[in-house]
DNA sequence: TTTTTTTACGCAATCGTTCCCGACATCGTT
DNA sequence: AACGATGTCGGGAACGATTGCGTAAAAAAA
């Protein structure tokens, strides 16, 4: 199947006009003649002519779009922040393209490979789990494609980053667990390669060390797929629950692996928060039908895409190469609900 | 800031050939001689070439890449759909252009537009709950841009269609509730434009008589915006609750009206199912972890993105226009639990 | 040796659009 | 009348890649 568009030489042809002085009255060119003007975009209006983009962009190698890779759409604290992200694009004149890499480094290289080569003007980028290497990033920055990092942020790219305060709401969470009464607090982590793995671990033990308990190795269990695979959180928490120190806690560092772990107390008949208690990130928006209702830490996804998008496009629309950038901390906020805190001590 | 890539002019330039011999040895044709491909490939893979999709899909009018609209891609039934188009797609060679219209029609046709004319090869789309007009997608289809429609299809076009077997879905959910000794039972329905909305409010209705149970119209609680704004169900369900002869079971038609329905019930502390028990369309995969437990209608969403993404492409990539399509119909099922099982029967 | 064939490459058009120039009128000014 | 200024428009190159056609040189056939 083929599909035509009407071009500017169509309206040129039918018009007895030159193509130039038909782009040039479709732009409003001081140039042309109000009569032709008119004439040009009656003409334009009635057989529905839509410049070409493609053109365009070939030409001026600028697209008015902007490219998103995430690891999963499916996330809700992505999804959130796509939603933050196109609000302020759509505002602006941008379109955005959304693709997903499913924590998967190769579909990763090559969505970016995809958005640069289509010409997006720019990109906002949270790498995968499996992400290591970050040259097919650095390489399209420095050879002037403007990149945002978002969440999950990367070193060696001197650029505007946008996060969230990990340390923040991982030391906020902890404390909350440990004011709670409880001890020993285990930790289903994220893979050990992602910055927001780091921040929160750091969080979490500048806790305990406040809190004079003493941190321990074995209580930390990494899960490379950062949740996504349920048998990952399983074995993670099987680990955690063979030890002759059994934790009285989790704190979880993403949202697949809260959930995860609930629905592996569920199937065990574990009860939370009696059995074990529970905190983590989640940006979901059901956790208060959860049973029990969990208690998570939550990012502000929606502005943290917003601010992301305004400085992509702040880097886009620049003149002159931004060379002073800054990393966008802000604040996650954390929500105590009935999975944290222990049913005796529950008024 | 602007951003440079490497031409085939550049390694025209560097070689001293014309672009048409380095064009056609990286294309490895049999005009060219061995030694200059030798150089040419050396050549490009050393200043890392990669061809300019841009100005091939100028030339070709082909990008191997498809569009996808839906309404959210916070939605687990559409990103699963997704996830099922792109496992097909990324085989075949293609890339997937997501978009999401939020429900609103304005951005609709916007997002058709950015993608036809961005020259995406076909569209899978599911349209809004506003969207009464259809033009924007018939007309790019008249035009010859092929199109899949998914889920909440439209008349007046002749193309592929997949969707769920909603009648049934929504007969055999409706059922369950009577069987489990529930007499009226309420909609919370979708915007009555969509042809979802249609099919399951006649597999509710034919449930209904073949239990020899009256229809009743004030039982169905029309929300246009899908559940996506909390208080639209909630007035539905003060609606509902102000009857005299109030329901005692609610048939759910879409995911964030269930959702929704159980947030209500949470605030208003309405026991579920004993005072009103519910099943609805949901590709949630927390279901179990909620209280009580969803009974759910559930979509083969996966499959579903799967076969639509092979439509399409085979459409795409079809010499002669195809006339003989066919509508897609797949099986919905229904997972029973506590939500819609009153406890005085529960075993 | 001459003619034909093959090999290996370049020229230029093409896709849709913009934009730098150049080409005319028309008008006013001296 | 001769000049520049202004207004209005067309020609053609450019963006990056492909491709039909033309052609020089080398190889093969006569």
């Amino acid at each position: 199947m083929k599909f035509e568009a009407v071009t500017i030489k169509d309206i040129a042809k039918a018009l007895g006009l030159s193509t130039s002085t038909v782009s040039r009255a479709l732009r409003d060119s001081y140039e042309i003649s109000e009569e032709t003007k008119q004439l040009v975009l009656n003409y334009a209006k009635e057989i529905n002519y839509r410049p070409n983009p493609i053109a365009l962009s070939l030409k001026e190698k600028r697209s008015r779009s902007i490219g998103v890779i995430v690891s999963e759409i499916a996330n809700s604290f992505f999804s959130q922040a796509i939603n933050g992200i196109e609000s302020i694009a759509h505002n602006k004149g941008y379109n955005v393209i959304i693709t997903q890499s499913l924590e998967n480094y190769e579909r990763e290289v090559n969505n970016m490979q995809f958005l640069s080569s289509r010409s997006v003007d720019g990109c906002i980028i949270s790498v995968s789990t499996e992400t290591q290497d970050f040259s097919h990033i650095t390489d399209l920055y420095n050879k002037g494609l403007p990149i945002v990092c978002f969440d999950r942020i990367i070193d060696g790219i001197n650029t505007y980053k946008v996060i969230a305060d990990n340390f923040k709401g991982a030391y906020d969470a902890t404390t909350h667990l440990i004011k709670n009464g409880f001890k020993r607090i285990g930790v289903l982590s994220n893979s050990e390669y992602l910055s927001i793995t780091k921040e929160r671990l750091a969080g979490y033990k500048k806790a305990l060390e406040d809190n004079k308990i003493k941190f321990d190795e074995s209580l930390i269990q990494q899960c490379y797929h950062g949740g996504m695979i349920y048998e990952e959180v399983e074995d993670a928490m099987n680990n955690l629950m063979k030890l002759k120190h059994k934790p009285d806690a989790i704190f979880a560092s993403a949202d697949k692996l809260t959930t995860n772990f609930m629905r592996y107390c569920k199937l065990r008949k574990i009860n939370i928060p009696n059995e074990i208690a529970v905190i983590g990130f989640s940006n979901l928006d059901l956790t208060e039908l959860l049973t029990p209702s969990l208690s998570v830490v939550r990012q502000p996804a929606f502005e943290m895409g917003k601010v992301a998008a305004d400085l992509l496009i702040k880097m886009i629309e620049s003149k002159r190469p931004i060379t002073d950038f800054e990393n966008i901390v802000m604040p996650a906020e954390i929500f105590e609900r009935e999975s944290s805190v222990h049913q005796k001590i529950k008024k």
